[in-house]
RNA sequence: GUGCCAGUAGCUCAGUUGGACAGAGCAACGGCCUUCUAAGCCGUGGGUCAGGGGUUCGAAUCCCUUCUGGCAUGCCA
């Protein structure tokens, strides 16, 4: 919005004959940490300096004039090296604060002429076993993020993909097998590198319990393994649907991979491939020139016996996502996957929707942390291992919270002695508690009488620093969430709530909300109120609750 | 060996695509409740932005290099 004020600044400058002809830089404007610098700053007069030849201060002299002539601006500055900084005008801010009450379940929505249809991938985890804690972590961001997309006005669907094919789920097929012979006091034979866990052996006396006579009716050892493997998958799968959904996080799509081998199309994508030269053949095996886009080497995609490698079935499986009309295909991964970023993309460039249209993020892992030791997560199954002993031990607020709270791409120090112990000094009470506060306050309200009617709010008496502090920020909320969406950061989400309640509790502090003047309550109960909607409404965005009382 | 991520306050981490004196939370210390929720507010201390070069009006941010930690480097998924 600024920007679009500044360039059409600069043209009209430019077409008075004020500045010399030249195509106008990207305008960039920054948010200044410190007020005096104004709501809104731009280097544009700093950056354009060597291609108009002259000093920025001149420029900015130039621009100021005709920034100024905007509504929602009261004052315009040019400061020293060259800066051009924006004051906001208090009927702007404070118009935008009835905007949010006229319509507060919307708060923060931007609609778009054209929405985009984005589908996000995310979590994905193999169905072998219970979800971890990094899988907590991808879900959180995932699903903040998708809120992000959607609320910045374009379309979104969250999509699982479910491994569930190949030698990993023969493997599982076999290692639960094996259980189940060990149960029944059978003999058995435990397959090397099978899995370990103890909850092998809970799916293992499920599945007899519940189809022991339909499983004995089958004869020969592999039908029997492929049968064990679908029962012991599928109960996996539905843990983990249950899991994310008490997670908040509801997938549209769970896609399935044994459906891409059993209706051809992993051989079909491997055809579309061929067709564009990117497939050679060598020693009997199908090879994909991935160094062609950047990766380190050639990948096989179809092995000597015939049989596809995992990354076809991939390629098949974002082929379908290419075939369904997205816009933009995100996929989050965790952090053991990136070196596999390049041959994917690599064949999504050859399968026309590379650059812009594809984007990789990576969850970095997390290390959970135990009175100053690291847990160790991998075969053997510890205590807090999984995402449901997390979600039992610390709730789902927190959780999803802390996993928001930092940039995908920073390894986490999760300590839980920490979010347990500390969880009253927790910054996930401090947001929700703004807005138990804001809801107390219209109980008490109530309770005394007081009509509160936003119409009749004053804004005299919001013109303090305070006030006006609340009102800037909730001016920001759409930038912001259009901003953290565009860059794939949901943790910026989290940073603008902290400033939000932070203001919010210092206007409280600083200002008796209920009080015998009573269009000033009448008018402080306004603000409250859109503080209220806007925190409600980011807290939904990263997925926690927002009590009315603690 | 090569690639990716990270290295910022005692701890966990932000730092808005190169901007103005480097920030937050927790921890420490000192203040603030007869009145709307003190799960709060105010203040103080705390830094060689891992080290070294470079690029420019300007670098925590970009380039080169060294060091440290983690991950990856399968015709597993």
């Amino acid at each position: 919005m600024i920007a679009s004020i500044v360039r059409d600044a600069f043209k009209k400058a430019i077409a008075d004959g004020k500045l010399p002809a030249c195509d106008i830089p990207d305008v960039k404007v920054e948010y200044p940490k410190e007020q005096k610098f104004g709501d809104y700053s731009t280097p544009i007069a700093l950056e354009s300096s060597k291609i108009l030849r002259r000093s920025p201060m001149d420029t900015g002299a130039v621009l100021k004039d005709y920034i100024e002539k905007s509504e929602i601006i009261s004052e315009v500055e040019v400061a020293r090296p060259g800066f051009i900084n924006v004051f906001l005008s208090f009927d702007h801010i404070y118009g935008n604060m009835h905007s949010i009450l006229s319509d507060p379940e919307n708060c923060g929505r931007s609609v778009k002429d054209r929405p985009r249809r984005i589908n996000v991938e995310f979590v994905s985890a193999n169905p072998t076993g219970p979800l971890v804690i990094v899988s907590a972590r991808a879900a959180a961001l995932g699903d903040a993020l998708a809120n992000l997309i959607e609320m910045s006005g374009d379309i979104v669907e969250r999509e699982f993909y479910v491994n569930d094919y190949g030698n990993q789920v023969d493997l599982f097929g076999k290692s639960v097998l094996a259980r189940m012979r060990e149960i029944q006091g059978k003999p058995f034979v435990f397959p090397e590198d099978g899995y370990q866990g103890e909850y092998v052996r809970d799916i293992a006396r499920k599945i007899l319990d519940e189809c022991g006579p339909e499983l004995d009716a089958i004869t020969g050892e592999v039908d029997l393994i492929t049968a064990v493997a679908q029962k012991a998958i599928d109960h996996n799968i539905a843990t983990q649907q249950r899991d994310m959904h008490e997670f908040n996080v509801d997938f549209k799509t769970w896609f399935r991979e044994r459906k891409l081998h059993e209706n051809g199309d992993v051989m079909a994508a491997l055809d579309f491939l061929a067709q564009r030269n990117v497939i050679y053949e060598q020693d009997g095996k199908k090879v994909f020139s991935s160094t062609a886009y950047g990766d380190d080497k050639d990948r096989v995609v179809v092995r000597d016996d015939g049989r596809p490698t995992y990354l076809l079935a991939d390629i098949a499986y974002h082929l379908d996502k290419i075939k369904r009309g997205y816009d933009l295909i995100l996929d989050i991964w965790g952090p053991d996957h990136h070196g596999y970023i390049a041959r994917l993309s690599g064949a999504m460039t050859a399968m026309g929707h590379g650059g812009d249209s594809f984007r990789v993020l990576i969850a970095q892992q997390v290390n959970l942390i135990m009175e100053g030791e690291a847990v160790k997560m991998s075969k053997r199954l510890g205590k807090f291992s999984t995402m449901r002993d997390l979600i039992d031990e610390i709730g789902v607020d927190v959780a999803r919270y802390f996993f928001t709270m930092r940039s995908m791409d920073s390894h986490l120090d999760f300590d839980l002695a920490l979010a347990k112990k500390e969880s009253s000094e927790n910054p996930v009470f401090y947001l929700q508690y703004a807005h138990a506060r804001i809801c107390s306050l219209f109980r008490e309200a109530e309770k005394r009488g007081v009509t509160y009617d936003p119409s009749k709010c004053r804004k005299e008496y919001l013109d303090n620093p305070e006030g006006i502090a609340l009102m800037k920020l909730m001016l920001k909320f759409n930038e912001e969430i259009v901003d953290a969406a565009q860059a794939c950061e949901p943790h910026r989400m989290c940073s603008y709530l902290m400033k939000l309640a932070q203001s919010f509790h210092r206007f409280y502090t600083d200002h008796r909300f209920l009080s015998d003047d009573r269009e000033q309550t009448n008018s402080y109960l306004t603000l409250a109120d859109a503080v209220k909607a806007v925190m409600k409404q980011g807290l939904r965005i990263v997925g926690v609750s927002a009590p009315e009382r603690m």
